[in-house]
DNA sequence: CAGAAGTTACTGACCGGTCATTCATTAATC
DNA sequence: GATTAATGAATGACCGGTCAGTAACTTCTG
């Protein structure tokens, strides 16, 4: 048999090559249950160069993390910013859900549920730069609907909260359609159609029921 | 100093005793990084007792989860029996949140959506069981009210979804606030409130627009 | 009723396997 | 041949699970 060389040094692609690895494999096992070896393996390595670019499996697990969770306000603000607010809310949550199913999603989120408490630093990272700017920045949209009258009197916030949270949780369901049957066999197109006309219904209904 | 004897005997109320430990602590550590004998000391026994009336970790594990997720339903089914339909929805609503904001349904979920995967047993019967009633049971009473005009036409399922959907995600951030700053410092009362309004928005306002 | 004999709930030191981390060595590259 | 990237065998901490021993409780006997 004729081999090649053994490995070739590529110091600067590694960190990301591995990272990329580290988050399949966290969100396949969990932080306890991942064993730095198969990471290395699945990044093409062995189990030392990982800690020649990492100093540990938390830095890793942090980094991972980080990486991933920094991406998901990308595209959202570009998709917010023109038409009227029922479509740039369309647009948005368009935006939005393509985040949200990506695969690595449900994974992410419950990685984040399960193992911040650990990672306090990584917490306020996430709950200031992501968790809370997803509802600034759809709360925006629905202020402006509100105050131009096409959407009904409703505190944006609240609104934004809802809306968020039937996207988020759809995507969850999503992820493990063995936990939770009640998806059927729709798709993600249909869903996200559901949640749209589901928003809007109460965005634009003129009733509201006093307090 | 006078010592009390060193145990008792109470081979009845072991078992009930230890799941209850058992559950406490997989939530705060997740199931690979809890140990058997923290669980143990917590239930005031010694690690070998645990081993007494469960067969390992994980039947531990297992039997912990399904004594508490076979209480989700509790309440709920009485709760939808009286009134007109927007009436009866609000009881519902009120009675899951009662369930969804016990201190310990937030970490269990999270084991839920972490760990299941590796019990496909106790997935089928969490899928059956659970997940999917609460659906059937809300989507009930929307029908109902379809049928009888309260409501706009709107598919029961889908709309059950989506009120479960808010109920849920907001279970999840109420259970985690250091990630979720959104929430600020409403109640527990304030949200459910919300939510009831937006979910009667969007039921019972007239409009719909045409896909 | 004493207290001996028997039963079993319970304990905790120990064993064995797993896996994060280290580092002496080797291979590629300059 | 000097430098640095990469390897993988070796190390040791940790923890699930075991089991010989002990203490609480029960029953039997005179």
């Amino acid at each position: 048999m004729v081999h090649g060389p053994r490995w070739r040094r590529r110091p600067s692609e590694r960190p990301s090559e591995i990272l990329q690895a580290a988050l399949e494999v966290f969100a396949e096992q969990g932080l306890a249950r991942a064993r730095v070896e198969d990471i290395a393996k699945r990044a093409g390595v062995s189990k030392g160069t990982v800690y020649l670019y990492f100093t540990g499996k938390e830095d890793l697990f942090r980094e991972a993390l980080r990486d991933r969770v920094a991406r998901t306000l990308e595209g959202l603000s570009a998709a917010a910013s023109q038409g009227d607010p029922a479509e740039r809310l369309e647009r948005f949550i368009d935006a939005y859900w393509l985040q949200l199913r990506r695969p690595s999603f449900g994974a992410m989120y419950v990685l984040l549920l399960a193992e911040l408490p650990q990672f306090p630093e990584l917490s306020r990272f996430y709950a200031e730069e992501v968790s809370g700017k997803v509802v600034q920045l759809s709360a925006a949209i629905i202020r402006e609907g509100s105050e131009s009258g096409q959407f009904r009197e409703i505190d944006p916030l609240v609104a934004s909260r809802m809306m968020v949270s039937l996207l988020v949780q759809h995507a969850i369901w999503t992820s493990r359609p063995e936990l939770f049957p009640h998806l059927g066999t729709r798709d993600s197109a249909d869903i996200v159609t559901e949640i749209k006309q589901f928003t809007l219904s109460a965005l634009v209904c003129a009733s509201g029921r006093a307090a």
